[in-house]
DNA sequence: CGATCGTTTGATCCGCATCAAGATAGGTGG
DNA sequence: CCACCTATCTTGATGCGGATCAAACGATCG
């Protein structure tokens, strides 16, 4: 399933910057980020899944992790996507219910470090700065899902698409003039709602507000026309943050 | 606007049980209460506005406040209908934008308890146990929403009347055999985002799945029709354990 | 070379939104 | 008490977006 990998000096540089660490001193984070480890998961193997009781808190290295569960009927809805420097479910480990409410499985080979529930909750408490930083993470989700929940209701599909792919331009790093779609269609179609046919007709229209694509390769050609389209139907998003910073590159 | 009323006995008899002071002493939370104060806000009238700085954080006493926003295209969603006992924006004083993401006005009048933002953030970290609240009020939330997002686009019209009925029976505490809808038509379907065309064209098919409804007048006749088309499409929802409510009342 | 996976394309269908008009009810003033 | 008015709700006709079903295409792999 999973297994333990050397904790080394790269990954400690760059799990420094996690949100759950701000404003603590390089010496505190040295300290806590001892208590972790790092683990790598192949490929389509699971970290937990639904139901599983909540043994860890996560961070993501490397690699692509997905969130998603079963509806009734069979079929899989993703309900996010993670890289590198995201968490994972901080969120439930203070609910009551004790479980997770999701399953979540590596896309691609990943690394995750990971914390016990225990060692969280006792931080938390031991430095209040953190339950700070927890309660800001959580507010800062809780505003996150809200604006997902209604665009993923008011806007077309054509929106939604072009939202999520200049979101994974900005998360990523990309260059908005030319990049690779680092998912598989399917993942990107189950993650914003809508079915592989729709999604795949979907593409080509999208040159009509400034988005070429072809086959996995997208380009960002036309922002003014991306922000009339997209951004002004969905004022104080996420999505419009990440089309700030494509703005300000230029 | 609004109005300061007098403190009484019976408000605060009521307010004692709210989430936030779970586990504290008795003397504590009449403590902690003294630090509120009791507002009265007439039917339509705004407790705050989105985009207005975060000052307080408010507690329901009694009457119906309604979370909002508006669309670009000017029509209004409603986010959350909220009764007494419902706390409001607890979430949005800890996330980093210091403005109230939403609208809130009274939907008829209302009685509000009111604490400063700085006081809540103090008193989190005076009593931990207040945090650790905080930050399961917070993650519950989050639960609620994701489920919340997931029906809305999973589940048919029918289906998301149905939940919202038997959830506003149970909230209210009515009798399932027979209740008055508390709100307007217009309200619920704003809240459970279709038209009140569509809802006014499924409130009769209800029948079908054992809810009967004439006027403002509905009755859940059939619990175990509904548990059957509405509850095993979303298991672990706050629908589902409104359903167990009313299943075990019988 | 067939086999499987991911994707595209076409034809059709269904649910809800939209537009438009009528009905009911609650409230007000004469 | 009735006439009027406005808010709330109902009903009908129509259209569109995306889901569904079905088939074919292209790439990668053993």
């Amino acid at each position: 399933m999973s297994q333990k990998v050397l904790l080394n000096a790269l990954n400690v540089g760059f799990i420094k910057n996690i949100s759950l660490f701000n404003g603590l001193s390089e010496t505190d984070k040295e300290l806590l980020l001892r208590d972790g480890s790092i683990y790598s998961y192949l490929r389509k193997k699971p970290l937990f899944r639904h139901g599983d009781p909540i043994m860890h808190f996560y961070v993501v290295c490397s690699g692509t992790i997905r969130l998603y569960h079963e509806t009734p009927d069979g079929c899989e809805v993703t309900t996010d996507i993670l890289i590198a420097g995201d968490s994972i479910c901080a969120a439930d480990i203070f609910s009551s219910l004790g479980m997770y409410q999701t399953h979540a499985e590596a896309v691609i080979d990943a690394t995750v470090m990971e914390f016990s529930t225990e060692w969280l909750k006792k931080t938390a408490q031991r430095f209040p700065i953190i339950a700070f930083n927890l309660l800001s993470m959580l507010s800062q989700q809780t505003h996150k899902l809200k604006t997902e929940a209604e665009n993923q209701s008011n806007m077309s599909a054509l929106q939604l698409t072009a939202c999520f792919l200049q979101q994974t331009c900005v998360f990523n790093g990309f260059n908005p003039a030319g990049f690779i779609l680092p998912y598989s269609k399917s993942l990107i179609a189950s993650r914003i709602g809508m079915k592989l046919e729709t999604l795949s007709r979907t593409l080509p229209k999208l040159t009509e507000i400034g988005i070429a694509s072809e086959g996995r390769h997208i380009a960002l050609r036309d922002l003014a026309t991306i922000k009339q389209n997209v951004c002004d139907h969905c004022p104080g998003t996420e999505h419009c943050h990440a089309y700030d910073v494509l703005h300000q590159k230029n």
